[in-house]
DNA sequence: CTGTTGATTGACCGGTTAGTCAGTCAAATG
DNA sequence: CATTTGACTGACTAACCGGTCAATCAACAG
């Protein structure tokens, strides 16, 4: 019989204590960005010394990574769900959009995160390799969609990674802007741009 | 009678220089992003000390802004006249859009020097608000066209505010990508969109 | 030719910060 | 209880980089 883990209290608190790293990093980064904020400072709101930091995490940039990685992962998982419930590609397609929007809401400095982080790297291949995979993977199921809507003659022909990719641009650049612009609407505009393709998206009559 | 400046041999050199230190920060900011290239970098591929940056720049972020702001200047002249030429709205947007594929093609870094720019500023309200200006400006025209469509009957009624945003928004978005992206092909890209776009904004029939 | 101003240089400075490490403490182990 | 192992600390370091400045040179005026 194997030996099941049996957590002891030290591994269940470095669970935890990677958590609240994770947290702290998420909130450090997304208010200050994440050149101008520093090691410390993520200590700081997690309550522990910067060294502790290197116990949990072999560098900032992987800090980074790993705080944008754990938003990602539960979102992706609560919006393919929704994906998947819908029948129809166009309410596929709505559902996207609504995942979307809920994303941004709680995201906020997320994307501003990522852009310091990728945008002031040395190696900007390297370091957007695991962003691209993460985009590559959302770019599939847009496409996938298009293409199941093209087939089954909800959609008009369309070039389903094209769209798919400026689908995509269009939710990246709109969470940029909402942290540049005051009072923009971010629902309002998703759905004026969401109805417009939609309707795009309509075969001829 | 007023006497003209009659440009000596300095007040020509010295225009001259301020716009091959402005290249020279063009080539390497987009290159490296903003934070990785430091002032020294593009003092060497201007051909000039570290110092005399300085002399024609009051700060490394001036340097950022005036590099992006010459690009923008240039490009906003052409694009407007090309549009102002089109005697539709669908043309107008039609115009836009190929301007805006033209910009893409050349600018490729300049999105991503904005991006390290404003992502790590410490102030990033104040840093970003010529950038915000800008983005208000074109914002107006294309929300422009969409009012101008929908007056006179060209376009199904929308939001033209909201729908500029996400128009703008793509574009920013696939700016980004095509950097990110291999092979990713933006002007088949934007074809796409602007095709589904536009028929999502034509009246019923 | 000479004095003045504009332009340029590059060594230098001060502040910042990612990452290290020797030492400490607490939990687990036997 | 004694010992080992894992977790944690925070002062420290080494490197970097934006910006300064005294010295120098080149252009121009009188």
């Amino acid at each position: 019989m194997i030996e099941e883990p049996a957590p002891t209290k030290r591994e269940l608190q470095k669970e935890e204590r990677r958590k609240q790293i994770l947290a702290a990093a998420l909130k450090v980064f997304s208010e200050k960005g994440y050149h101008a904020a520093n090691v410390s400072d993520v200590a700081a709101e997690a309550g522990v010394s910067q060294g502790t930091i290197y116990w949990y995490f072999e560098s900032k940039e992987e800090l980074a990574r790993a705080a944008i990685l754990s938003v990602f992962d539960e979102w992706g998982q609560e919006a393919m769900e929704a994906i998947l419930a819908q029948p129809t590609a166009r309410g596929k397609l709505e559902a996207l959009f609504r995942g979307i929007e809920s994303l941004g809401e709680q995201m906020d400095g997320l994307f501003m995160l990522f852009l310091g982080y990728w945008a002031s790297s040395p190696d900007r291949a390297q370091a957007g390799q695991w962003w691209l995979d993460l985009l590559l993977e959302y770019k599939s199921i847009v496409a996938g969609i298009l293409a199941e809507g093209v087939q089954n003659g909800e959609f008009r022909t369309v070039d389903p990674e094209a769209l798919a990719w400026s689908l995509l641009a269009t939710y990246d650049g709109l969470a940029a802007y909402g942290m540049l612009v005051p009072d923009l609407d971010l629902v309002r505009t998703s759905r004026a741009f969401a109805e417009t393709v939609l309707r795009g998206l309509e075969v001829d009559s």
